[in-house]
DNA sequence: CGCTGACCCTGACGGC
DNA sequence: TGCCGTCAGGGTCAGC
């Protein structure tokens, strides 16, 4: 489920429910997620602490308690919420406790995500190589074009790459390179440095829009009803094989790149 | 260093 | 109705 605006949603959806409270406890119910989860050690570095704030770095959320951090990834099929001590689901797996009643519950089935606990985030090995965020300054075409070079991995994997630039999934890749009529199995050192430039610029754009339509259909984090459905609507390529590019009513062709599934436009998308 | 493919796990879905 | 194969929005890691 998550895609950066999801992870973007899910924490302006939280913020106000847990920034500034204290912890009374943390129950896990399931320690073995990506990597186990510490469960001793989060206890204690979170009993009877405040929860400072909350940030963002790529899909990864971070909890800020007295300068250290609570690392938490949502893998394919996390979420978060808010709720209490009923309405327990199958794979509920961690509560995060409030004083005042507020409980934190994080969901994820596949259990591909993550619960970690770090005192020097700047050095944590998730997040130490991790490549400039979308939506900041320092994410631009001619970066994109500089690092692309020699590189013969297909662009779709380049640009998925989180060492290369963070919070881009498998649906927003497929559309930006839609957008910017580039094959998504093109060389990534093939592609000229003008594409780059409208590359960034539509991943910069859909994105944006992601975040303002998740913020309007994915707002209601306390009664747990926080299903998705947004992208649905806008997506030009991804989940649309076989079907009409709304363009040129060429047909859509599926691919699997880099194991991930893969839809293009051949006669909009250009190869390099 | 860059690239490929295996792997982690549960659930949904389509074909038989 | 059930069984089986395939696939899923994430990312790491070993091996070449």
């Amino acid at each position: 489920m998550p895609e950066l605006p999801e992870v973007e949603t899910t924490l302006r959806g939280i913020e106000p429910h847990i920034v500034s409270k204290s912890v009374s406890s943390v129950i896990v119910r399931q320690k073995s997620l990506r990597w186990p989860v510490p469960v001793s050690l989060i206890q204690k570095k979170l009993k009877n602490k405040r929860i400072d704030n909350i940030k963002r770095r790529g899909k990864y959320l971070l909890l800020e308690s007295s300068k250290e951090h609570l690392i938490i990834h949502l893998g394919m099929s996390g979420s978060l919420r808010i709720s209490d001590k009923e309405h327990i689901k199958k794979h509920d797996h961690i509560d995060i406790c409030f004083n005042d009643g507020t409980i934190l519950r994080y969901c994820d089935p596949r259990r591909f995500g993550c619960f970690l606990w770090s005192d020097d985030l700047d050095n944590h090995f998730l997040l130490k190589d991790l490549g400039p965020e979308p939506l900041g300054n320092h994410f631009n075409g001619e970066y994109l074009f500089k690092l692309s070079k020699k590189r013969k991995t297909p662009i779709k994997n380049f640009i998925m790459n989180s060492k290369i630039v963070v919070g881009v999934g498998n649906i927003y890749a497929s559309e930006a390179l839609y957008a910017s009529g580039i094959k998504p199995s093109s060389q990534a050192g093939r592609v000229p440095r003008n594409k780059y430039e409208i590359l960034a610029h539509e991943i910069v754009t859909i994105l944006k829009k992601s975040i303002k339509d998740g913020g309007t259909t994915l707002r209601d984090f306390v009664s747990g009803n926080n299903e998705p459905g947004y992208f649905k609507q806008s997506l030009k390529v991804y989940g649309r094989e076989g079907k009409e590019c709304y363009a040129c009513k060429t047909i859509i062709k599926g691919q699997r790149i880099g194991q991930r599934a893969s839809a293009y436009c051949p006669n909009c998308q250009t190869r390099f």
